[in-house]
DNA sequence: TGTTAGCACTCGAAGTTAGTGAGTGCTAAT
DNA sequence: ATTAGCACTCACTAACTTCGAGTGCTAACA
């Protein structure tokens, strides 16, 4: 381990650098922190730190910079820290600007991306809420004019998806009930995902009765459900990256843009939910892409009631304030859960 | 007006210069094009090219670049010509992979900005349609379990919106067949536009004996014509900016991609609708704003029957290669054109 | 009169060199 | 264990040089 002057070092060099983003040298350290000691000694310990893996030089006349082994250590500290004291004033300010234009909860994490990266000066992401673990609560279909249905799939959350098609043959509205009935029968209880399986076999061969309309639905309802499936990324602030003087080479620049625009890339970065923490860090290196191996993302889960179903982030160069970010990312999400909340229980419950 | 040498001569060096991004000298040419001169009289030419305004010099020792004038004659001269031939084969191929992933009107724009980009290597945009000068043929109110009800606006061209709300209090099936058909007698014809103004003056004050519910289908349904109101903007490929020469610098690159991610001046770039002509093209300083004066900007409309009803368009350095990119983008525009008539006939019509 | 060869001149790009200064690491003294 | 002192390192910058593609002018030519 290591003891509290090196601690107190790399704290120091950690938070000039941050700011900095130039390597930092043995005599700012003694100028800036007053640790009581001369630079000389400050060196000796530099070159410990080096040697332990916390420190690096990018060339043999320079200062020093943090490692990602050192932001870990730092992050993990900031981590333990409970977040008793939630800044309630912004956190409020930020909710209402976040309410103001989100009418539905695509819009909301539009803007939360936004907002985010305006706060933050850095790239964020946010993606789409997955609902396929939610339970089918009903099944509707209801006729509207001119052999128009309208398929409606509601969970215990309320309504999450309405569809409309045309039949090429008229049904009348006691088959149509019929037909909901023995699709509630069959499917009510059951999540997306078991509806999928469901559907093209058992269902099936119970209602040839209504073969007519039963081959227009069952493509709906495997679409709607595919629409659910669906997952949307919301990014912002992408020439945030810009700003830093890390990235003043096109080619890195064309690197890590090109890998923020690539959708899957990012529904795999922000779907791996390890739900029991709700601030996730990876830190440089950690990354599994190799464009943003120097890059650190930050994510905080949002919820729908006390399930997590998304997640909001943020990413930029490694030297970040990570205190103030974790801070930033968590009134985000709890304001991004609440308000989903709201939205779901005024429209539908 | 220039003469036939003149002309071979400024053509020559525009192509050399859409190719190369180098400034293009006399001697160049004279060993390029056959045009029977020495290259001191092309330079002969060049000087008078230059006076002419056809012509520019980054500095006194290079070669000669295009002006903004003399791509908008070499593009006028293209515009002239009936694009009589489209390549069929390529047309169909883009289509197929267009349809593919395509079954919603959105996602056939957002997939069309990706091919585009990818076929052409620049900037792809495109804009959402407007919806706004549709008729309403219907508007329908159906109950859904649990005082939940649905509005569904339905166009000559199919359902164009489907909102679910929840009510106050419980309303009879009866109370909304008759509400309605008031909705419907009122609003029947309009277009969105006339609706909006409609709704709030004369439907409240006819209609008080539903004053429980109409307090909550008003502001529904004012929304949903506010959905329709709002467009989006699709884009992609904004790293092919990158690989370009002409933006080396990042400023440049921020500038550039700012502007991209500005929705509301994306939204103003593609909705000044000229629907004379179905390729447009605003030629670097022809541009208003500031941060695309050394781009063009090259767009093509969309239809819905024989109404515009959006665009799509590439963006890039002035030097490029106006002829392909003018039939990209135009076997696009017919694509799309004829995919979004496919996809509303085959849900709707 | 239009065309061309010849040549001096221009000027950015790329390469070279020298100087600067922040920073390290080692040594020897405290 | 700490520190002052000092030689050494090395990226960065600025000034200078070289190089070459290209122009524009002049004078000769068809």
């Amino acid at each position: 381990m290591l003891d509290d002057r090196k601690l107190k070092i790399l704290y120091a060099i950690i938070n000039s650098y941050i700011l900095s983003a130039e390597p930092i040298g043995s005599r700012t350290i003694t100028k800036q922190y007053n640790l009581g000691v001369s630079s000389a000694t400050i060196r000796n310990e530099m070159s410990d730190l080096e040697d332990l893996g916390y420190l690096n030089k990018p060339h043999s006349s320079a200062g020093r910079i943090p490692s990602d082994k050192a932001y870990r250590l730092y992050v993990d500290e900031l981590l333990k820290l409970k977040r008793t004291e939630v800044n309630t004033k912004k956190k409020e300010d930020i909710k209402r600007i976040l309410i103001k234009e989100s009418r539905e909860i695509d819009q909301l994490l539009q803007n939360s991306a936004k907002i985010l990266s305006a706060v933050t000066s850095y790239t964020a992401l946010a993606i789409s809420p997955k609902m396929k673990s939610l339970k089918i609560k009903h099944i509707q279909l209801v006729p509207i004019e001119n052999k128009q249905v309208l398929i409606v799939l509601i969970s215990d959350t309320g309504v999450v998806k309405n569809t409309i098609f045309r039949l090429q043959e008229d049904v009348s509205e006691e088959q149509l009930n019929t037909l909901t009935n023995i699709l509630n029968d069959k499917l009510r209880g059951l999540t997306m995902d078991q509806i999928d399986d469901r559907l093209s076999s058992e269902i099936i061969r119970e209602i040839y009765d209504f073969k007519n309309i039963i081959d227009n639905v069952i493509p709906i309802i495997n679409q709607s459900i595919e629409d659910i499936y669906s997952v949307e990324i919301y990014s912002d602030g992408i020439t945030n990256i810009l700003n830093f003087p890390e990235y003043k080479s096109i080619d890195k620049v064309k690197n890590f843009i090109s890998f923020v625009e690539d959708k899957d890339l990012m529904v795999d970065l922000l779907s791996n939910n390890s739900i029991t923490q709700d601030i996730e860090l990876i830190i440089g290196s950690e990354n599994v892409y190799e464009p943003i191996k120097d890059c650190s993302l930050i994510t905080a889960n949002y919820r729908l009631g006390d399930k997590v179903i998304g997640k909001i982030g943020i990413i930029g160069p490694t030297r970040m304030d990570y205190q103030k970010l974790i801070e930033d990312l968590y009134l985000f999400s709890i304001n991004i859960s609440e308000i989903i909340d709201m939205l779901i229980g005024k429209q539908y419950k």
